[in-house]
DNA sequence: ACAGTTTCCCGTAAATGC
DNA sequence: TGCATTTACGGGAAACTG
């Protein structure tokens, strides 16, 4: 009869970090024939949790019961909109419930919304309860909990079974895969293809992707490690969508980050390519990474690769990453730089590609010059930077005469002392 | 007979954040004969206050009360440090007690300390009480906050005079420059020179500041904004010195920044030198910039000066510094780009100065190769970059076929609703 | 020693108050 | 409306805790 909607992170609901406020929002579907008293809604944190489930235990720090009132004109329903704060329960004498077996995003809570009213004698309760909720306490646990989420609500239409993950099903590829696509729209604004997908597939399963009913565990997902990499499959993929949604977004909507290529892939495609072809892909090393490889034919005809080094969050907050393709060099030798990068695969002009997402630079705060950061490669060829040999410079300034003040004033804040006693 | 000591800030005493803890520790100056029993020190926060005086209130959040133990093996002094969290009051009834004369870091505050214990059938209160303290509750406030305790603690030698703000005296600049100077060798290791407070002085006084002993206001000091710009003398060194900290440190420490020199005094400097001099100055146009301003010769022989547009923490951050004069350069329409920085004033080779403070860059993430952001200044004198016509680009990817999949999903996690439901 | 987890708190952005 | 001040909270790092 009544319908809670959940708590909210920035685009991820169902997720609570303590310390910070979440909304939830109570309807009464039913309309009640006239009540002219209050009718009280009350919220309870994992209410009637059997004891042992989760290892932490939370509380409401804010208001927990609050009168509903009329929606708006249009329905004329009850509703009633909660503002929570989280707080863990310190434990009373070192004993966490279940231990261990479990991760934090892992444990799944629920709160429950109750209100009772008598109508022509009649008492009648009314509870509802959310969906399955996982409990952070640092932004840093979000993916984790997210990916929790995902699975939870994938792979089940149980409305509460806050044990799911004490044996957690596995996930067909078939059913996987759409969810993936789904988050690029969702926090992108633009799915995966089929070939991006594919190779998340083959990264995932090896050469079993090619069966979309090949069965992906939970722990395969997001628990264990890539082989050789110190981040699982989910860490990886997420934190390429930050990126996207941070420093990516228009070239991403674009179309123009083909992003999830193998290396093999990328030479097949690029190697008939005119010189100068590139394409962007994420890095598969790092977190949070994105490369761009170009084709080139060496002095003997040959055909080369070249990736640059991922570019990460800080580079790219420095400098956006049309920009670094716009400006992008490769200096050899003392020779004048050039710009490698012409077309991107199969074969658009750059400029015609990014032209419109560049950033129009020349700042123009009047004295000065302006300035700009720009992306280059030095290639060794032979050592044309002469490393000068670290003489210690003489102090050409004349010596500050103040450097040893300190002692006479008259208060010594570097201390925290008062001045006045001792 | 006891002796508080202060909050502190990384390096900032005598400001206490709300909501952040500081610690505070007394010590018992005297020894008492066998005092067998516990004794108990309690904090209050205003204690006394003058109702009126201030127009916030505050409250001490955490344990006020705590017992004395003895400090160390050597001294054997009883002493208790507290850890302590300061909240707002809110206003019960709206009004605030002393309206808007004082701003908020210039209403002083402070701490007191009791204890109580009976030796010989004596009664004895103790009771002592911190220097005046500044409350803010964001860090943006720092600033103006550490002016305050600065212009106490430099004018007067009264242990509380709280309503000190309420008719502020003057300094002369022989106090005050031997402050500034103190600032910056204390949060910076190196203080200030002749040269440089001179500078100063003239900025604060104009002509006056050859007289050590003029006056400035403390209005002039911190309040009122310099002549056409949007802040005051205080808030500008003090963006110097926080880009000193954490972005110029040993650059400032090898007195490789002169950083104060009027415009002026700059050409002065400059103009005999040798073409490719240049020096480093701080910007007095925006907050926290730094410059370097260079002597070249034009073709028919003119001396010219040129300078950068300033480099704020933003760019500081993606770039050290010394980097940035070692890798800058200017390309002018095609040509071959140049470092036109050759010798820091008045005569060091470049890299004799610097050599040592380059950050070793090259990164060899291996199949990759390393890239680095550089400097660059483009002069106008054709337009070499034609900017392309924005034709928009045909996306040339396979079309995703995913992109309008989520309504197909049970769960509906963008509305936050719970998908069993409605 | 260490990994998983939480706490701490700066610094930016948004909200609030006046 | 604009300015002064506070609140909110992401994000990096330190502290905690088994």
């Amino acid at each position: 009869e009544k319908q809670p909607c959940m708590p909210t992170h920035p685009q991820k609901p169902l997720i609570i970090k303590t310390g910070v406020q979440f909304t939830t929002k109570v309807r009464l579907l039913v309309k009640l024939p006239e009540v002219d008293y209050q009718l009280k809604v009350k919220t309870t944190f994992d209410k009637d949790l059997p004891p042992g489930r989760v290892s932490r235990q939370f509380f409401i720090l804010t208001n927990n019961t609050k009168v509903m009132d009329i929606e708006d004109y249009s329905n004329g329903c009850l509703s009633v909109e909660f503002r929570h704060l989280l707080k863990e329960k310190k434990y009373i004498n070192g004993t966490k419930g279940n231990e261990g077996l479990l991760s934090v995003t892992e444990e799944l809570h629920s709160l429950s919304f109750e209100a009772c009213f008598t109508v022509q004698g009649l008492t009648i309760d009314l509870e509802t309860c959310s969906l399955p909720l996982v409990v952070i306490s640092n932004v840093s646990q979000l993916p984790g909990g997210w990916a929790s989420v995902m699975w939870y609500n994938l792979l089940t239409d149980e409305p509460r079974n806050l044990a799911f993950f004490g044996n957690p099903p596995r996930a067909t590829w078939s059913q996987l895969s759409e969810v993936l696509s789904w988050q690029f729209s969702t926090f992108a604004g633009r799915g995966l293809n089929k070939e991006q997908l594919t190779m998340l597939g083959e990264k995932l399963l090896g050469q079993h992707a090619s069966c979309n009913d090949y069965q992906v565990s939970w722990s395969k997902f997001s628990k264990e490690n890539i082989p050789g990499k110190p981040f699982s499959f989910w860490m990886w993929l997420d934190s390429i969508l930050e990126l996207i949604k941070k420093h990516l977004l228009p070239v991403w909507n674009e179309n123009y980050i083909m992003g999830f290529v193998s290396k093999e892939m990328e030479r097949t495609l690029l190697k008939d390519r005119e010189p100068g072809t590139f394409l962007l892909r994420f890095s598969e090393s790092h977190l949070g990474g994105i490369t761009f490889t170009w084709v080139e034919h060496n002095d003997n005809g040959e055909v080369k690769f070249n990736s640059v080094e991922p570019y990460t969050k800080n580079r790219l907050s420095a400098l956006p990453f049309a920009d670094i393709i716009r400006d992008y060099k490769v200096i050899s030798d003392g020779v004048v730089p050039e710009n490698p990068l012409k077309f991107l695969y199969p074969d658009i002009p750059k400029n015609e590609a990014f032209g419109r997402l560049y950033n129009s630079q020349p700042s123009k705060v009047h004295p000065y010059i302006a300035s700009t950061l720009i992306p280059i490669s030095e290639l060794p060829n032979n050592t044309s930077s002469a490393s000068p040999s670290c003489q210690s410079p003489e102090p050409p300034m004349t010596p500050g005469e103040f450097d040893m003040l300190s002692e006479q004033l008259c208060f010594d804040i570097d201390n925290m002392s008062s001045p006045y006693s001792e």
